[in-house]
DNA sequence: GAATATTCAGGATG
DNA sequence: CCATCCTGAATATT
């Protein structure tokens, strides 16, 4: 619908706040009251002090750049109006510090934000899910930055994380739920069962089969499958399941199931018709990133949907009798896009395939584009990697570390420093919070590419598409699942300076009508599921870091990719001053309807 | 040897 | 005390 290149006029920023997505929620951050430095911002150690004074953050110092959407955008609204009434705040501003129950002498502590989200009845259950998901794994993405700092061994960082969660004002052990969790979305994934826990959807850690007394009798609501027993995922809508206990689970002694317990309830579904939701479980999903360390053996668990039991019998030799369910899935339930995909990767032609790689192999993976849609093809532009700076401008080489050791001793690397004493980074590549600017090691570093405090910088990792939406125009998604925290891409363009001369200028834009990466296809949502993070590797010059996109929570596959462009409303004006005005299209259940 | 499979042990919840 | 469609680390196997 629009179209990038059609809206190249002349967007004018008369506000000179900078904006840009924390990594919890589409928030308030530093960067919209003014910037701190990066090493004062750094909350990640400080000393466990529940009373102390909310900072104030400083009114405001040099003002560094603007983040300048891709000048196509489609739709949009502002998340300005939460943010003046302090519905959001952001980690590294005051939260309420929660100080992790470590029973060494080192204490951790994790800055949580302010719960006022939680409770409030204005927040839709999808906001609140999504929160408790993303302070979640913020938790986790920290425990594990500790971990690998050797400051300490978690066994089991989720059980760690519930942990550190509970005491969090806003958390409430779930109720027992029939039938759809209010703010849980066919397709979800989650990476540990206590997720499912958490939002509700499962609230047994270990056990398949989750019930409840509902009007005298027990029943089911809820059932895992991950392979833990021979269950048949046959074709699509229905699904043979087994019961607990006996021995398939690798008992000694052989014993049959026993009709109790979960199995009873399971069954007790097929005469109440109690619909029951269903989570499949994955294993082994992990893909080790070239040059990267052992991956580990990575869970996934995708919310299926709601099934109703049709039959049960038993099965096996006397002495080993099992249980069996058949579920057959309730109709008008969004398809799995696991399916679609899988059907995606067996079929030969790519449907709807109008370029095998947009970016002529400057990418390190071929970026294609895919249109369903319509014949349209996306305006033709010069596909560049990275940012291209102003002629006139030499950048100042940056101070790197001199680390030989991977830069793990966080107190030595001097860009670990420069992020106030952290590498931001866990050593999956995952980033562990927003900051309001992150130093990577850089080219002066003594440190070799594999460094862990690199993941931006050697470009795009996860398979990215551009494909054709309905309202739209062009937006980007990814066959893959991407996990939290996961590098996406940058945004490239041409960097030009605001002002008449580059010493002066105090802001820069990037435009990228002309030329541009993958980062131009992005679109706006009020929820969106990547953010901004500024970034310095190559040059040392803040008025003109990089924009990268990281993912904000678990991205499910073919889910589109977005982020919130920031603007405020009445920010943008034509020539002559006047307002311009620009619906948001993003449909999220939050949209103000304006993008600006 | 590294990548993967199997087993073991520790653990939270009900 | 019991058991569980968990997890991560330790062994075993290709």
């Amino acid at each position: 619908m629009t179209n990038q290149s059609e809206e190249t006029d002349d967007l004018t920023l008369i506000s000179d706040k900078l904006i840009v997505q924390a990594l919890m929620a589409p928030d308030k951050c530093p960067w919209t009251k003014g910037r701190k430095s990066s090493a004062s911002a750094s909350n990640s150690r400080t000393p466990r002090n529940k009373s102390l004074p909310p900072k104030k953050p400083k009114k405001k110092d040099a003002t560094p750049r603007k983040v300048l959407p891709p000048k196509v955008t489609p739709s949009t609204s502002a998340v300005h109006e939460k943010i003046e009434h302090g519905e959001y705040s952001c980690l590294e501003d005051d939260g309420n510090p929660i100080a992790l129950a470590v029973p060494e002498r080192k204490e951790l502590c994790v800055t949580l934000p302010p719960c006022a989200p939680f409770g409030d009845q204005s927040v839709d259950a999808r906001s609140k899910v999504r929160k408790l998901l993303k302070l979640f794994q913020l938790i986790c993405r920290k425990l594990m930055q500790a971990e690998e700092q050797q400051l300490r061994n978690f066994g089991r960082i989720d059980l760690e994380a519930i942990e550190v969660l509970k005491k969090y004002d806003g958390y409430s052990k779930p109720d027992a739920i029939v039938g759809d969790v209010p703010g849980v979305v066919v397709g979800d994934e989650f990476h540990f069962r206590v997720e499912l826990s958490i939002v509700g959807l499962h609230r047994i850690y270990q056990g398949g089969i989750d019930s409840a007394i509902v009007d005298g009798t027990r029943i089911a609501i809820s059932i895992v499958a991950s392979g833990g027993y021979p269950d048949e995922l046959s074709s699509s809508d229905e699904l043979i399941y087994t019961g607990s206990g006996g021995k398939a689970t690798g008992k000694k002694d052989a014993e049959d199931q026993k009709l109790k317990g979960g199995n009873l309830a399971l069954k007790n579904c097929i005469k109440t018709k109690t619909p029951v939701r269903v989570i499949h479980g994955f294993k082994g999903q992990s893909r080790s990133e070239v040059g990267q360390s052992k991956s580990k053996q990575i869970s996934t668990y995708t919310y299926d949907g709601l099934y109703v039991v049709v039959d049960c019998w038993q099965e096996g030799a006397s002495g080993s009798m099992v249980f069996k369910y058949k579920l057959k899935r309730i109709l008008g339930q969004p398809e799995l896009a696991l399916h679609i995909v899988k059907e995606t990767r067996m079929s030969k032609v790519r449907k709807g395939l109008r370029c095998p790689d947009i970016s002529l192999e400057k990418e390190r993976i071929p970026i294609c584009v895919i249109n369903t849609i319509d014949d349209a093809q996306p305006t033709p532009f010069e596909y560049i990697t990275k940012v291209i700076y102003p002629p006139s401008y030499a950048k100042e080489p940056p101070q790197g570390c001199d680390c030989t050791d991977g830069c793990s001793d966080s107190s030595r690397c001097a860009c670990a420093v420069k992020n106030g004493g952290e590498i931001p980074f866990n050593f999956n590549g995952a980033i562990v919070h927003a900051k309001p600017l992150i130093y990577e090691c850089g080219p002066s570093c003594r440190c070799p590419p594999t460094c862990h405090n690199r993941a931006s910088q050697h470009g795009i990792k996860i398979p990215l598409e551009i494909f054709k939406t309905g309202e739209t125009g062009w937006g980007v998604r990814s066959l893959s699942s991407i996990s939290s925290g996961s590098f996406i891409c940058e945004y490239a363009g041409l960097e030009s300076s605001t002002s008449e001369t580059m010493e002066e200028s105090v802001g820069f834009t990037i435009d990228a009508a002309k030329c541009g990466n993958v980062g131009r296809f992005i679109n706006h949502s009020c929820s969106p599921n990547l953010y901004a993070q500024n970034v310095l590797w190559d040059h040392d010059d803040k008025r003109m870091p990089h924009i990268m996109f990281f993912a904000a929570e678990n991205i499910p596959p073919l889910q589109e990719l977005t982020y919130h462009y920031n603007y405020t409303i009445g920010q943008v004006r034509d020539k002559n001053g006047v307002e311009k005005v620009k619906e948001c299209l993003c449909g999220s259940a939050d949209c103000c309807h304006r993008l600006y």
